[in-house]
DNA sequence: CGAAATATAGCACGGAGTGCCATAGAATAA
DNA sequence: TTATTCTATGGCACTCCGTGCTATATTTCG
């Protein structure tokens, strides 16, 4: 029940907003500044925490490449502080940390 | 009620499938070749189609790289054709597509 | 009207991500 | 046991994605 209540909410509060905005009850800029509030952090993560958050999951390389979209070589290097994710591919690590694998599946 | 039962179906299969798998019951082929079949396929997307896109969710350009974590200039070039998301970036495109802006946030 | 938001544009540049192949250890099957 | 598959690491070359900055034109709003 409370499980689903942070995204449920989410949507509901969205919808609301933009049906405030279209009937003019509220602000572009107020709508605008919401939405960026409601944005989850996304922070930088170190090689380590990406491959404790791999083995959390308990998924190999190649299936976590898999959901992410990625090459297995690549999870790899990004394991072993090679290359750093950036952009894009931190956003959806962030989004498999905050909500699991199941999020981005 | 119906509106949640894809991901939450998602979930709890794969929960089950884990509790399976840890006990022994079922094999890790099995598992693995589960959890490739469960992936919400990636497609390319074309110039036009992440326009359209974005316009469905009601968002400027700025607020939608705010949410995929890139930058403004990127969105505007993905929607000019000048650069084509790939990787990381087409995952969290067919993401917003397929489960609305809101699951990504 | 003026001010802020929005979208387009161009350019240089670092490095993320790809692709392929090879290696080696661990797990599973026959 | 042997054989086969999965697993993770490693290297190397290469493409071009994504960033950062700036400038401009248009639109939208107070």
């Amino acid at each position: 029940m409370s499980k689903k209540y942070r995204s449920d909410a989410m949507a509901s509060i969205h919808e609301t907003m933009e049906a405030l905005h279209t009937i003019g009850a509220i602000d572009k800029r107020t709508m605008r500044r919401f939405d960026e509030a409601c944005l989850t952090p996304v922070s930088p993560l170190t090689a380590r925490e990406i491959k404790a958050l791999r083995e959390r999951e308990h998924v190999s390389q190649a299936i976590f490449a898999h959901y992410l979209n990625v090459t297995t070589s690549l999870v790899s290097k990004w394991e072993r502080g090679e290359k750093k994710p950036s952009g894009p591919a931190l956003k959806l690590l962030s989004l498999v940390e905050k909500h699991g694998l199941t999020a981005v599946a």
